[in-house]
RNA sequence: GGAGAGGUGGCAGAGUGGUCGAAUGCACCGGACUCGAAAUCCGGCAUACCGGUCUCCGGUAUCGUGGGUUCGAAUCCCACCCUCUCCGCCA
């Protein structure tokens, strides 16, 4: 959520940066909202002061036995003014605060413009692509080979968008998320946190835009909880309604724990494979900071992301989003990209973002700075990384000419010594 | 699932219709005393929103949440949520 202040003092500034993501900022509904409020608000406000006083002079009264008729029917004729005040003022603050909770953020200055992922701006690259002697083959031959991926089970379990693992693949996939937790508790100062896996509305709205994104996530029948689409859901969530130390900040939690999307709207893309599920496994760190510090969490957070990268060995590359392709609460958004022999290609691995006060604004996360004064705090958060994809990745970058996976040094004590997978 | 108890400020805990945003204690922050510390004493100490002559002043709201009664609700009524204890069931 935006700072309301902000849309006040500054509206062209908000207007361009919206402006920059391509929304059209809905400036005569947001005018006439906020006349409306102002009028109502002042005259409900007074009426209730009024009220206030004549009600406490009734009881100052009565504590001397005087007569208090006259001051009675007084108060008594200010009702019916109030009380429809009152109601008005309060749909129209529900109806303002849903205005403001469905702007996007802005993004930060530095923030490349732009329509779609094509004009994201690659910061840098890492690793080199492996060249192969012989025609690298996907994940899903190589797991289908091994025995190890089974998705034919899976569908007839679930349906499409799942996937079954068995035996060292299953066990590879396990490593993964424990390398991943264990590098960020032991290397990055990340405290390891278990959540629950479902979450309210109320948290989902924290952190992003419930009534706009309901689509993409499973909701428990007949109950207000959802599976949670990321940790990132109920981890932010650790901080709301809280008013933290200074001295408690920065938190730094990673969360590994199973993902849940519908994939609305995502029909016919990704179908083959583990790319695009309705379930996965990620490893999440997040992080709740002071807000002059975030822009620099963000730098090291991602730095975190990539460490895995490097330690697996893995070609990738790191995209600055442009503002189209942003989420709706980032600031500023990093994405990771692995490299994909079989697709010859760069794919999405992990998502950094900074969503300064955003979400902290729309939970009511703050602190109390130096000068004791309620601040709100930023958040961040990022995959560290997606587990599923990054089996994909080892898998298709580690193939043999034989179908066996070499498995990654930093792996192998995960594996038991294990040093390659075959059939 | 059944029975009972309870939800008040950072914490503990008073308050059962009226100058109550709320006693008191602890914690915390100033200051005095001290070479320093402890102890003691003095003072301060919720959040959000609105308005203004905008490091301050004024107003409004908030005692689990939402409704109701009343001139007036932390206090009375209704519904819901949550927590705890006991019983049952259960990984």
């Amino acid at each position: 959520m935006l700072d309301i202040q902000q849309l006040r003092k500054d509206l062209a500034g908000v207007v361009a940066g919206l402006g920059r993501r391509g929304v059209a900022f809905e400036e005569a509904t947001f005018r006439a909202l906020e006349d409306e409020r102002k009028v109502l608000q002042t005259r409900t406000e007074e009426l209730q002061a009024k009220r206030n006083s004549l009600s406490k002079q009734i009881g100052i009264m009565k504590g001397k036995g005087e007569d208090t008729a006259g001051v009675m029917a007084e108060v008594g004729s200010l009702g019916d003014e109030l009380k429809s005040n009152e109601v008005a003022l309060g749909e129209l603050q529900t109806k303002l605060n849903a205005f403001l909770r469905g702007i996007p953020n802005l993004p930060r200055s530095e923030v490349p413009s732009g329509k779609s992922a094509d004009e994201n701006v690659e910061v840098r690259r890492r690793g080199q692509p492996r060249q192969f002697e012989f025609a690298p083959r996907d994940h899903v031959d190589l797991g289908e080979a091994l025995g190890g991926l089974d998705f034919e089970t899976a569908s007839k379990l679930s349906g499409a968008r799942f996937s079954v693992l068995r035996g060292q693949l299953a066990r590879l996939h396990r490593a993964i998320a424990q390398f991943m937790l264990d590098t960020h508790t032991t290397q990055h100062g990340y405290t390891e946190v278990y959540v629950p896996y479902m979450v309210s509305g109320e948290s989902a709205d924290g952190v992003s835009s419930l009534s706009k994104f309901k689509e993409d996530l499973f909701k428990i029948d007949g109950r207000d909880l959802y599976l949670i689409p990321t940790a990132e859901y109920p981890v932010t969530n650790f901080v709301r309604d809280a008013i933290l130390k200074n001295e408690e900040l920065p938190l730094k939690f990673a969360c590994h724990s199973p993902c849940f999307r519908s994939e609305a709207g995502s029909y016919g893309k990704d179908t083959r494979g583990m790319i695009r599920q309705h379930q996965f496994d990620k490893v999440e760190i997040v992080q709740i900071v002071h807000p002059e510090k975030s822009a620099e969490a963000h730098e090291e957070l991602t730095a975190h992301a990539e460490a895995i990268l490097k330690a697996l060995e893995l070609p990738y590359r790191t995209m600055l989003l442009c503002t189209g392709d942003m989420g709706f609460s980032s600031a500023k958004t990093y994405d990771l990209e692995v490299w994909l022999p079989a697709q010859n290609t760069y794919r999405e691995i992990s998502s950094c973002s900074n969503f300064e006060a955003f979400q902290a604004r729309r939970m009511m996360a703050r602190f109390k700075n130096a000068a004791g004064k309620t601040e709100l705090v930023h958040t961040l958060n990022g995959s560290g990384l997606a587990v599923g994809r990054t089996l994909v990745a080892i898998l298709e970058n580690y193939q043999q000419a034989d179908g066996s996976i070499a498995i990654p040094t930093a792996l192998q004590s995960y594996m038991g010594g294990l040093k390659s997978l075959t059939a």
